[in-house]
RNA sequence: GGGCCCGUGGCCUAGCAUGGAAAGGCGUCGGCCUCCGGAGCCGGAGUGCGAGAAAAACGCACGGAUAACCCGGGUUCAAAUCCCGGCGGGCCCGCCA
């Protein structure tokens, strides 16, 4: 059997034969074949939406229902309820199609090439090498591969790249505080390390900056600066009482010199590139990076390219080449030796704004490009190195960042119209997802507050690894297991969480074993293979009438899949695939609940349901996989 | 001050681009293992008092319970969905990233 969908091949046969009946009315949307909900049937086609009023829909409904009935082989059967003609496959006729593709596609199942494939940059994660990754980072890096695996099962070639921010200040005062306390040789994983130096090098140095400040200030401004002055020492409190030792020698430092301006010198000279402040700050970084590795393994998601922003921005002159570029394009000005891009001012042209989908009012304020002192902002950097991924030959790239990047994300696309690079603009993608709260505090690097990943997921898998216990599993022989269901509840819960809405961390939440949860799918697919296993010489077959109606609703699922994942691929709706996922995981546990696979009451009976059996491990395998989770073979 | 995102049963989450039957889960109550793995499956929707042997029905009281689209307008045959105006929560408007 060719072909990759089979549900595609069934709609297509539906409307083909639908085409006569509907011609005189206008279809304006999409697709007139939709889902059902449930207990409606598999599909339904709602007729008042084509034919636009009740009486005109009633008759509308008769004669595609007829058409439908006569002419569609696929299809069990039609009735109309409301004005929706509702339609029920034939569970035998459309059973063969779906199994001829499982069949064939076997692990590659789902896969579904666009027509037009093209080549993806999908940047994700992207830390800055300053801290460990916290839950929010996880948010992105997870939602992030989970793209880039979905975007590769429509046939398009995805590059996953990882942006290390290693120029700007936040890297200079990691660097510093290195530079500090890099004797003290403490023994935890080097990225937790150098978070503690990070914020402890930020409470020293804002409490620094804030008493000067305060010396020469009016009443009402030492108001304001008294108020921030008690926040930093209250967070100066809470490192002290973390890691005494990095705090005091960090602090004792800072007495004996001006830390700020020490921090500014190492930020200059990182960026022109001398040697000493390379050597400092890249010591610093790759310790940090060496420590995301280590998370990103255990998450199962890898990288096709490091970007150091120094090498692929900075180094190489591609900066100063913006610069030049921006500078022609007359939306620069200049103010007390800083470069500001008047983006406000690009902003006002409505074509622009149309063709990068900014609404109408949406408040573009101007960007500073250059300090006084010459380095270079992030956005700044961010333009050139937007333009560097289309260098490397991207048709499109996709930014898995932060809904609080958003105005950064348009200013860096509208100074791409200003360099004249309107193509790279609009095939520049902000994939925004937003926070994720902790109840109660802020999270914050400079301030050290978070919960790491690694916390998050060490506690993931522990919870895991009791649930095991209480059903009978050794924890010692199943430790990989625990590991599995433990990530995969927490890679689950982040993603079928629309990446748009806000989310409120909790334990509950984000360790969720019940229906609904990545647990939940994995233990619908241990089932089925446990199914599969037992029935050991027995082959999965489908003779004639192989499958009835109580195998209907699988059947329709597992040959909907590839449409899943073309959806969620094209829409960029990575939930999808969960929220599919557990719909089958339900469907099958209720079908296990009620049919006797290996007990049916015919040799072929059995060697039909092993094949559904097998089509549903195969699809929910293969849907895991989408969204990097891990398949367990028991639990 | 301006802008962006979010607001759906008690709680969490789909649905909103393309208007047309509001879908899951949690919780709660009650069922289901001579069966292939129970991390499962199915079903229900309140409480108190009165009279009464008891149940149903009934009456009274409280409640969100044939339980939900933040509020108010507008467009439409039709609005959770589109438009306008509010309200609530988050975020952004930096010579931070």
């Amino acid at each position: 059997m060719d072909g990759y969908s089979a549900h595609a091949i069934l709609v297509e046969k539906i409307s083909d034969a639908i085409q006569e009946v509907i011609k005189d009315h206008k279809v304006e949307y999409g697709s007139i074949v939709e889902r059902a909900p449930p207990d409606k049937g598999d599909l339904t086609i709602n007729a008042i939406r084509i034919a636009r009023s009740d009486e005109a829909a009633i008759k509308l409904a008769e004669k595609i229902a007829n058409v439908l009935t006569t002419r569609v082989d696929l299809i069990g059967k039609v009735y109309i309820e409301n004005n929706y003609v509702n339609i029920k496959v034939d569970p035998y006729k459309y059973g063969v199609i779906v199994w001829n593709i499982v069949s064939n596609q076997k692990e590659n199942y789902g896969f579904n090439p666009h027509p037009q494939p093209k080549n993806i940059i999908v940047e994700h994660t992207s830390a800055n090498p300053v801290h460990p990754l916290h839950i929010g980072h996880l948010r992105n890096c997870v939602i992030g591969d989970a793209l880039a695996r979905i975007l590769k099962a429509r046939g398009h070639k995805v590059n996953t790249h990882f942006y290390v921010d290693d120029v700007g200040l936040q890297m200079a005062y990691a660097a510093y505080g290195f530079e500090k306390a890099a004797m003290l040789q403490k023994d935890i994983k080097p990225d937790h390390y150098v978070g503690l130096l990070y914020a402890a090098t930020n409470a020293v140095v804002n409490v620094y900056l804030l008493r000067k400040e305060r010396e020469k200030a009016n009443p009402e401004e030492r108001a304001r600066i008294d108020k921030e002055l008690s926040e930093w020492l209250w967070v100066s409190k809470e490192l002290m009482e973390k890691d005494e030792e990095i705090f005091t020698v960090i602090a004792n430092a800072a007495m004996h010199e001006d830390p700020y301006a020490r921090i500014c010198d190492i930020n200059r000279a990182y960026e022109a590139g001398e040697e000493w402040a390379v050597a400092l700050v890249r010591r610093v970084a790759n310790l940090c990076i060496d420590g995301f590795k280590k998370t990103l393994e255990r998450l199962g998601i890898s990288f096709d390219s490091w970007d150091w922003e120094s090498e692929v921005t900075t180094w190489n002159g591609l900066v100063t080449e913006v610069l030049r570029g921006l500078r022609q394009s007359g939306l620069v000005i200049e103010k007390q030796g800083a470069l500001i891009f008047e983006a406000d001012k690009l902003a006002e042209s409505h074509e622009i704004r149309q063709k990068l989908g900014l609404p109408r009012n949406y408040g573009i304020s101007r960007l500073t490009l250059v300090r006084s002192d010459g380095t270079t902002l992030y956005p700044t950097r961010d333009i050139a190195y937007t333009l560097y991924k289309f260098q490397t030959g991207a048709d499109k790239v996709i930014n898995v960042v932060g809904a609080q990047q958003a105005l950064e994300q348009i200013q860096v696309r509208l100074a791409l119209y200003a360099l004249g690079k309107a193509k790279e603009a609009e095939n520049t993608i902000h994939f925004a997802y937003e926070m994720v709260t902790l109840p109660g505090v802020k999270m914050s690097g400079r301030r050290g507050r978070y919960v790491s990943a690694d916390e998050l997921l060490d506690e993931a898998v522990k919870r895991a690894g009791e649930e095991l216990v209480k059903r009978g599993l050794e924890l010692a022989e199943n430790r990989d297991v625990a590991e599995k269901v433990g990530l995969g509840a927490v890679k689950f819960a982040l993603l079928s969480i629309s990446p748009s809405r806000p989310l409120m961390f909790s334990w509950d939440k984000v360790l969720d074993f019940d229906k609904n949860s990545g647990p939940f799918v994995q233990y619908a697919y241990v089932r089925a293979r446990s199914v599969l296993r037992k029935a050991g010489s027995l082959k999965p077959l489908v003779t004639e009438g192989a499958f009835g109606e109580d195998e209907r609703k699988i059947v329709f699922l597992v040959g909907y899949f590839p449409e899943v994942v073309a959806k969620s691929a094209d829409e960029l709706k990575v939930e999808l695939i969960p929220q599919y996922l557990n719909e089958l995981a339900l469907a099958f546990n209720k079908y296990y609940d009620e049919v006797p696979i290996l007990k049916a009451e015919t040799l072929e009976k059995v060697q039909a349901r092993l094949a559904l059996t097998l089509m549903v491990a195969v699809t929910l395998e293969n849907g895991m996989k989408l969204i990097g989770i891990e398949p367990p073979h028991r639990m």
